[in-house]
DNA sequence: CACCAATCC
């Protein structure tokens, strides 16, 4: 181990004066206070789990010390793992700056669709979780990299949770060669540390750099979180110091309905006309986002009511008072019905604290929660969110782990074992796919090695490879699983033009269904020139970012087509005028999302497998249309108010067991 | 008929 040590490497880059403030930024970061304590439990032990509150300086500076402290010698790379894309590329952004190298050069990062990372220099390496575990295709070892600092593990995300299960058997493989830095806000940590070994991992603990946070509580339950919200808000206003406030809501419609209510107080009140209510949600286009970082106008307050991405990815200057109503949307696999439900419920102890620290970030702050003290120190809370692996379909990650050589997925060791349940159904939909075989538990050749290598859901995935290997419509098939990918409508208006809008659609909507109409948007948008396209979508009330999206994801998949070795004429293959070409090829893949619609007409259906009704999402064309086809697949669905399909294709039910025919019998889908 | 959180490969 000793070899690799040597003295702090010398950039050489950046003069005096830029050196000087560079140290004197960092040298008021907490974490700094720790760098020997890291270091040597860095050095004494294979695991290392770090809890650091948010500023402390440990996403940025952990990776130098390790650095400077001779772990990136020989040609080894430090990697700093991130849940998310923006912070690989902010973080690596930031520390190239101190270190005074282009970014790309010794300090680098890699996410998908941008790799700013150089394999001859690159030392210090920031990644999305995701991108690091697929380099395990290439290198099982990761034999590249001296240490991994897998960062934000709160998040439990099923990457971050894949990820660190393979690192513990890597380091076994690696006999020690490999650290492992477990880096959190509000961390399980006897768990992590349980679960890599109690003597082999070390726990460090840095303060944070924030202020002081007044918490305020309600002493009886309120009725309605909305409600207390605005009167909060408008309380905040009337009685604070000026400091701009940030609402926690659950969703889009809570911030539609709270904005309103806010301006309609302002109208009546003079003494609010100076507040300015704002939101901020991820569906925002950035342009609707810049307003909520800008500073309020003179003498005015900022209310920015958001959703959770004000929790973590985004962070707001200049927030004083944090509203918390107390709950989250969460996405859950209900196993009964094998759909997704979006649940609203309570928020985790640990994030009803992350979203207090929001008010402390530069002077001490105050958090108005909307429940009571008794509710948070009750088991209606949870101290921590339940990990993805244990509440979201997993045949995703099951196939990455069949990827890596893991043979028995029921034993595997998972960081947080999940449900059986919910690991046979993904077994099955593995099987029922043909990605795996039942019998032997293996991946079937090139299929299945291939569904585990695309960036797509194993059904949308299917889709694609049959498309190329069996229907010959790859053109059209590459358009459509990027745009189900991304699961949202590119149809989209300002509510009071939706009458001009569906207009202007009929030149895309077609008779077969979303799919199709959406196939006929994104290729309309890439045949227009890159210059004109924002035009485009604007005049056609189409979703700009998400195309430009599909349209990345389109070269991405075809790349991986041509890496699996089909050749020009087979990814240039179009159905042309034979929709029926494509519909086929998606049941090949979406065949157990098959339903029948309920009545002689309208938008109610059901499962051909059976369950209750399945109604059509208000962004579908189907939704409010004359007609509705008979039988179809869909590539969604969404338990909110009601059980919603989304992404529907009409279909002939003879399809089904022709393509699917282990799946469906005759019976089940000839007509009554 | 009346609507989805935010992420990632």
């Amino acid at each position: 181990m000793s070899a690799r040590r040597h003295e702090g490497p010398d950039e050489g880059a950046g003069g005096f004066v830029q050196q000087y403030f560079r140290n004197e930024q960092r040298q008021r970061l907490p974490v700094l206070k720790h760098r020997l304590q890291l270091l040597y439990a860095i050095e004494t032990h294979l695991t290392t789990i770090v809890i650091g509150e948010p500023g402390s300086g440990k996403s940025t500076q952990l990776p130098q010390f390790l650095h400077e402290a001779g772990w990136t010698a020989d040609g080894k790379v430090v990697a700093c793992t991130q849940p998310r894309r923006i912070a690989a590329a902010m973080l690596a952004q930031r520390v190239a700056d101190e270190m005074g190298v282009e970014l790309g050069t010794t300090v680098g990062f890699s996410v998908r669709f941008s790799d700013a990372s150089d394999p001859q220099t690159t030392r210090i390496k920031y990644l999305t979780d995701g991108t690091l575990v697929r380099e395990c295709y290439a290198d099982p070892l990761l034999s590249a990299y001296s240490v991994i600092i897998v960062d934000e593990a709160q998040d439990r995300t099923i990457a971050t949770d894949t990820l660190l299960a393979l690192l513990k058997k890597i380091q076994r493989k690696r006999r020690g060669d490999l650290r492992v830095v477990i880096s959190s806000a509000t961390l399980d940590a006897e768990r992590l540390q349980a679960f890599f070994g109690k003597d082999d991992t070390a726990i460090v603990s840095i303060a944070g750099q924030l202020f002081p946070v007044d918490t305020q509580y309600l002493d009886a339950p309120c009725e309605n979180y909305l409600t207390a919200a605005v009167e909060t808000v408008a309380r905040i206003h009337e009685l604070e110091a000026p400091g701009d406030i940030l609402v926690f809501l659950p969703g889009k419609d809570d911030i539609a309905a709270a904005i309103s209510q806010i301006e309609e107080l302002t109208h009546g009140d003079a003494r609010l006309a100076s507040l300015q209510p704002l939101p901020m949600h991820a569906g925002l286009s950035t342009d609707e986002q810049r307003a909520v970082f800008e500073p309020a106008a003179a003498g005015m307050r900022k209310a920015i009511f958001a959703t959770n991405v004000a929790e973590t990815s985004v962070t707001i200057d200049g927030v004083l008072y944090v509203v918390d109503c107390g709950f989250v949307k969460q996405r859950v696999l209900d196993l009964a019905t094998g759909l997704d439900h979006l649940v609203t419920q309570p928020i985790s102890k640990s994030s009803a604290r992350q979203r207090a620290g929001r008010a402390g970030r530069t002077q001490p702050g105050k958090v108005f929660r909307l429940y009571t003290h008794e509710a948070l120190g009750s088991s209606l809370h949870p101290r921590h969110e339940v990990p993805e692996a244990c509440r979201l379909p997993l045949a995703p990650m099951l196939l990455t782990l069949k990827a890596l050589g893991v043979n028995n997925l029921v034993r595997f060791d998972y960081v947080q074992p999940p449900p059986p349940a919910l690991l046979s159904h993904a077994l099955e939909a593995l099987a029922s796919l043909s990605a795996i075989d039942l019998q032997t538990g293996a991946l079937t050749q090139d299929f299945g090695l291939y569904l585990a290598e695309l960036p797509l859901d194993p059904p949308l995935g299917a889709c694609l490879l049959n498309s190329v290997r069996r229907f010959g419509c790859a053109r059209e098939a590459v358009a459509a699983v990027a745009m189900l990918s991304l699961g949202e409508s590119p149809f989209s208006a300002p509510s009071g033009r939706m009458a001009e809008a569906r207009e202007d659609w009929r030149d895309f909507v077609v008779q077969e269904g979303d799919v199709l109409s959406r196939v006929n948007v994104l290729l309309g948008y890439q045949d227009t020139p890159t210059r004109a396209r924002q035009q485009w979508c604007r005049t056609h009330f189409l979703n700009a970012r998400l195309l430009d999206q599909a349209t990345r994801i389109s070269r991405q998949l075809e790349g991986y087509l041509a890496r699996f070795g089909y050749g020009k004429s087979e990814l240039a293959s179009s159905c042309g005028r034979d929709a029926s070409l494509l519909q086929r090829c998606l049941v090949s893949g979406l065949f157990a999302n098959a339903a029948r619609r309920r009545g002689p007409s309208g938008g109610s259906y059901q499962l051909l497998r059976g369950g209750g009704a399945l109604d059509i999402h208000p962004s579908s064309v189907y939704f409010g249309a004359d007609a509705t086809p008979e039988y179809v697949v869909f590539a969604s669905a969404m338990t909110t108010t009601k059980a919603y399909i989304n992404g529907v294709t009409a279909i002939d039910p003879a399809w089904l067991t022709a393509l699917a025919p282990n799946y469906y019998s005759a019976s089940q889908t000839a007509p009554v």
